[in-house]
DNA sequence: CCGAATATACTCATTCAGAGTATAAAGGAG
DNA sequence: CTCCTTTATACTCTGAATGAGTATATTCGG
C-alpha cells in the first residue's frame, strides 16, 4: 500500500439537554460514541455526517461543526503496512423536543463521564481526592515536578484563583497522565468517572470544552432548547453546559440587551410559582451578533 | 480497496509578519501552500507536521494549531474505487527574526491573494466592482435572490453596519459562488486576487479567518514578533493581521491593562522620532489570560 | 388570606472601551 | 541654536457593560 493512505472514521459528539441535564448520544449503553467509516457515497464530510447521524438516530441535527482530527497508529491493525486510522470528530446539537419521544435510549448524562466538571451544587467533593492524587503524581515527576504542579494548579484551581470551566480537556489529559482514569490503566482501584472505549472520552472532553467556550460568544443554547422556551429553561441550559450556577438578573439582562429573543405572547403551563412568558429566538440576530465581539481598539480614520 | 480508506495529506498555512506585511509560506512561487502526504513515521499529527515543516523550511514554528479537515472526492484519481483525498490543514506562526535570514524565498504577502481584505488604507476601491458583480449574481438567483443579497450584504457590509474583518472565508466563498475568482472558472476576464492551485486559497482564507478571530482573545501576536519589540511593532503586527487601523492609545492601554508585557530596559535603535522602549512578552500570563474572558454572568453562591 | 415559589423590574458601583488631547524626546532644516 | 516633523508616552472624559444586590409581581397550595 502506498504511503499516505489511511483508514478514515467519523465520530460524533451529539449533545442534548433534557430536564436540566446535558446528555450525549452513545452506543453500547454508554460505552462509546457513535462512529462509522467514511463512505464513498458522502459528497462532503459535513453533509455525509449529517445524513449518517440522522439515519442512525432519527433526530434532526440543528447545528454541526467539526471538532478535531486525530491520527493514531491503528492498534488493531497489522503493523508495518503504513496504514493508520484517522478519526474526524464532529460536535452536533439536538433540540430537546426532538429527543423527547426517544424513550430511554442511548442518551447518557455527560457528568457520568466527568463528575468533577459539575459545579452547579458547589465544588464536587471528589476534587479533594483528585487533587491529592495529582500532588503525588507531581512529586514523582523528578525534573518535571514544578511543571506538573503548575499545570495541575492551573487546571484544577489549586490556588483559588477561580475554577475555569473551559479547561475540560486539560483536566482530562492531566488525569490521564497521572493514571487517574481507567483508559490509562488506572493506578489503584477504579479510576474517576465512567470510562469509554478507545479515546472516546477524550473526544467527548474536546466537545464539551468547545461547547463551553462557544456559549460565551455565540448563541448556541438556542439550538438545544425547544422553539419556545422560558428564560429559566434557557438559563438552566446554560448552567447545564457550563456546570456553573448563573446570576439570574444579569443573565436575563445580557439576553435582552443583545435582543436575542422575543416574546411569543404565550405563557408557560407549569404549576409552581408565577407563570413565565414564553420566548422564541430571533434568528435574524445570528448575523448581527457575529458583528459584535470585536475586542480590537479600532481607529476612526 | 475496502471502504473507509482514503489518501491523507497535510497542508500548512505558515504565517509570518515582516515589515508590516503578513506573509504566508508558499511553494511554486506563490502558486500553492506547502503540503505533503501523511507519513507512517509520524507519531502524532501535530508532531509530524512540526518536524516536517521545520525540515522543509528551516524555520522554528512557535505555534501550531489544527485548522480544518476537508474531504473531497479525489479528482485526479480513478473514480469508483472508493478512495478519496483527506486534507488536514494546520495554522503555524513563525517569528519575524527567524524569517529575516531567509532571503526572498517563498514568503508571499497574503493580501496578494485577498486584496479586498486589506482596509488599513481605507476601504479598497475594488470592493466597488466586487459589489456590483455580487449584485448581478444575486439578481440572477431566482428564488434564492433574497438570500443571496442578505449574505452578500452581511459579508461585504453593503448596508454600512461596519466591516467585519473575521468573515474572510464567507467572503471568499461568496466570490467563488459568484465566479469572481479564477478557481471557480471566472466569468469574464481575470478574477479578483491571485489564485492558488486546487482549494489552497480557500484553506488560506480559513487560516486568516482563524487568526483574525484569535488575536482578539488570545495573545498570539507575540508568536510573530521578535523576542523584544516596541509597542509600535506590536500594533503594526495586529494591524497587518486584521487589515484594520487601530487606535494607538487604546491599543497600548489594553496591552498593559492585562499586564501582557514588561520592559526589557533597552531602547530601540531606530532613527526617526523619539526612541521607543523595548518590551518582552510575559509568558507567565498565557495562563492567567485564559482565565479571563468569561462572559457568563456567574452567581456567587 | 398567608407564605412558598417563581417571574420580572430596578438600582448602584465599578470596570472597561471609545474617542480625543497633551506632553516628551529625538533628528534634521534653516 | 531654534523650530518643525516624527514618533513615544501619558492623561482625560464619557458612555456602555458587568458584578452584585434589592424590590415588586403573580401564581398555587394550604
Amino acid at each position: 500500500m502506498p504511503t499516505g493512505f489511511a483508514q478514515a472514521e467519523l465520530i460524533a459528539v451529539l449533545v442534548a439537554v433534557t430536564t436540566g441535564q446535558p446528555r450525549v448520544m452513545t452506543i453500547e449503553r454508554g460505552g462509546g460514541l457513535p462512529s462509522g467509516n467514511l463512505e464513498s457515497s458522502h459528497h462532503s464530510l459535513q453533509a455525509g455526517l449529517r445524513s449518517w447521524v440522522e439515519d442512525q438516530t432519527h433526530h434532526p441535527v440543528g447545528y454541526l461543526e467539526q471538532l478535531y482530527t486525530f491520527a493514531d497508529r491503528g492498534r488493531g491493525m497489522d503493523a508495518g503496512i503504513g496504514a493508520r486510522r484517522i478519526s474526524i470528530s464532529y460536535l452536533g446539537l439536538v433540540q430537546e423536543q426532538s429527543v423527547a419521544g426517544a424513550d430511554q435510549s442511548e442518551w447518557h448524562g455527560w457528568y457520568e463521564y466527568f463528575p468533577w466538571e459539575d459545579h452547579r451544587e458547589g465544588r464536587p467533593d471528589m476534587l479533594g481526592q483528585i487533587t491529592r492524587h495529582l500532588h503525588d503524581w507531581a512529586e514523582g515527576g523528578g525534573a518535571s515536578r514544578a511543571e506538573r504542579l503548575r499545570r495541575a494548579s492551573f487546571a484544577f484551581d489549586l490556588d483559588g484563583r477561580g475554577w475555569n470551566e473551559d479547561l475540560v480537556l486539560q483536566r482530562y489529559e492531566l488525569m490521564y497522565e497521572a493514571r487517574l482514569v481507567d483508559e490509562a490503566g488506572s493506578l489503584q482501584g477504579p479510576g474517576f468517572g465512567r470510562p469509554m472505549m478507545a479515546d472516546h472520552r477524550r473526544i467527548l472532553a474536546t466537545g464539551i470544552a468547545r461547547l463551553r467556550a462557544k456559549i460565551k460568544y455565540q448563541p448556541v443554547m438556542f439550538e438545544l432548547v425547544p422553539d419556545s422556551f422560558t428564560l429559566l429553561q434557557l438559563q438552566q441550559t446554560a448552567e447545564a453546559l457550563s456546570g456553573l450556577r448563573l446570576h439570574k438578573p444579569n443573565f436575563r439582562r445580557q439576553i435582552d440587551q443583545h435582543a436575542l429573543i422575543e416574546e411569543t405572547g404565550e405563557i408557560a403551563q407549569e404549576t409552581r410559582g408565577r407563570p413565565a412568558k414564553l420566548f422564541r429566538y430571533r434568528r435574524a440576530v445570528l448575523e448581527a451578533r457575529a458583528l459584535a465581539g470585536s475586542r480590537l481598539p479600532l481607529s476612526r480614520d
